[in-house]
DNA sequence: TATGAATGAGCCTTCATTCAT
DNA sequence: AATGAATGAAGGCTCATTCAT
């Protein structure tokens, strides 16, 4: 993974200057896309960020909305992968799932980009993600997973019985993403700068207890 | 601000005809925005939906920007009105905490153009909601009300001490606008329809189980 | 008719300035597309042409293919409307028939943007053209016309009977039509010229008597 | 001219495999100016169907217009040299017009292309025809050979005297090209289907009797 | 000879906004 | 107060053509 993971297999069939021009072009987007939004980002800007021609992004990618999509997928695989890296198995329930809720927190406040563009596809009603059939399948994988440690706590008698797994990995998702992605409107209305190192530090502690503390039996 | 402020503020300035049209106007704008952005919306549009001639929306407003900020702003507002309704202080502690939980759900179920319209407002940085001065003032009570059901609970040894009243109110706005505006993004990856009632209930019942138990010392 | 007849119904209920414009911008469309035809025009060329905003232009037709079909109606309707001026019952059967081709020669010189609407049209296989209902319906009352002149003619016994009508039409309109639309080339390869006045009076002569030399008994 | 001319003679200088590819540019660019025109055409189309690279297009033509014009020239030279392949000296001059009428028709009816291109061509004012010392050259001999059936024809007293052979070879073209030029407006509007074999063949009997009509004595 | 990648100009269309009435 | 017409500046997309290999 790591390095944006191009929409495979083209990767490998186009020449190395094609790949990076893509490549860059990928890049612009996602900076544009997530500042503007779908609507607002315009392919001049993205071209011209990406140091490329307009109709270069047009040949490999065929429209605006055809580039959203893969800059969505993109965002959305680059996220999972990293999460996917968290060997929960080798961890106690309450550290698998302070380190669920902190890696989220800390991602999505790493790459505010990626609430940006959730916010925007949300908007459309997923209308390009429902096109996505590698996005899906991201998921379930990461559902079993959560699965397996709300059983493992449960066995072990440190966490309640009977937790949803896809309406907790829901409330780990909101706790984090949502004072990211309203952090600007957060700040206005309650005065607080949201944005610092510390604010984050505190936040990450509390929806850590609120997310323990739910759990406690 | 000035003269975007608040529809109150102006109507009695008005004509009943005037401000018939202005209202329309509102409304129509709430629904493009919602539906499309700020960048998305076409003033055409709004025009044509509220019955106006383009000249009026003009003439009222000034700008389509400035629209988005009185409208946004309405939204807050009639927000604000229907929590404030909520006389916490005649609940139990749990029972005010639930009843916030709940409203907040609910309320951003009822009209999933406030989450659309935070996002876009988000997108933007909160650029146009920085110039309202109206809304900031609106939270400070809210705050101050949810602190003294926290001290309450505290007292009567049926929530955890120190527990910070924004941090705990943007986690109940989390828990429900996050479900809410991500629904179609969620309803895709995790294959599941969540907009149903059934769908709705169970989110209820989750996250007031997630804050009470949170909540308990 | 005369003035250009626009697109009936629309002119009552558009402002003068409006209809003006409207009118402009036919006119000016009739000349491009004539020089350069449906793919070579100039949207933009129209417009300045027709001393107007582009905006109008889509304003009032929506497209440039829409502009296209609204032009190539006129050009038909306008013609119709001058040769159904010819009052063929009054005349001898010869006399008539001699009206007839000498009027589409003459017509088609006179207006030779007229061919190249029709060849550009039928480049697109009459795409635009099948889409109207009211240019067909200005045939059938020619063609009436023509085959009441051939009765007559036959029972007379100047003409040769049993000739069918839209088989001569098309004949008097090939006569006419290929040679003005082809004098560029016809001119080249044959090293003369066919534009001049002398040159377009030898051919009516002598499409005349093709016409009136076969239809003999 | 110059290295615009005809494929053959490159052909000599060219290896044989540039020789197919610039074959095959050309077949494909004959396809796609008869089916869009010269404006309507897309070089990466007509690269694309020849299955040639676009470079290789502007090697052996140099540009979209200098292809048009050798494609244009190999069209006019394809159709003459059918033509001058029916030994008029042979026939009976009513025999021989009837045949000259019949195969422009048919000629024109099993080639489309060709009446696009030359209304194309006159649409530009046969800028690029005039350009080419070939084409004019193949029409003299045409008209020499009918101003002799002609001559002979009335020497025999089956044709009328003094019959321009220019204007008559016009008229021959006009009579049988107009018609499939024009098939799909006339179609149109006329509600009747004249691409089939059964309305060609009436046309064909049609026009040669119009033509030998007029000739008649 | 042949190719894939790149370019810049330009095209059709749309937008937020203003003028004239 | 309200309207229809008009505007200029983009915006997404495409084209003929050329470069680098």
């Amino acid at each position: 993974m790591g390095q944006a993971m191009s929409a495979e297999g083209e990767a490998s069939t186009l020449s190395p200057r094609a790949s990076a021009t893509r490549q860059r072009i990928l890049d612009a987007a996602l900076v544009e896309f997530a500042e503007k939004g779908l609507a607002g980002a315009r392919v001049d800007e993205i071209a011209a960020r990406a140091g490329a021609n307009k109709r270069m992004l047009y040949a490999h990618f065929g429209s605006k909305e055809e580039l959203w999509l893969v800059v969505l997928e993109l965002a959305y695989a680059k996220k999972r992968a990293e999460e996917r890296a968290i060997a929960l198995e080798g961890l106690t329930p309450e550290e698998a799932m302070a380190r669920l809720v902190s890696f989220n927190l800390r991602y999505t406040a790493r790459h505010p980009e990626f609430v940006n563009l959730l916010n925007q596809e949300n908007l459309h009603r997923a209308a390009y993600l429902s096109r996505s059939e590698q996005v899906p399948a991201l998921y379930s994988p990461l559902l079993e997973a959560l699965r397996g440690v709300l059983a493992r706590g449960a066995a072990e008698g440190v966490f309640r019985p009977g937790v949803d797994p896809m309406q907790l990995y829901i409330d780990i998702l909101a706790l984090g993403h949502f004072y990211v992605a309203n952090r600007h409107t957060l700040s206005t209305i309650f005065h607080q700068t949201l944005d610092s190192e510390a604010a984050l530090a505190a936040r990450e502690a509390h929806i850590t207890a609120v997310v323990l503390g739910y759990l406690r039996p």
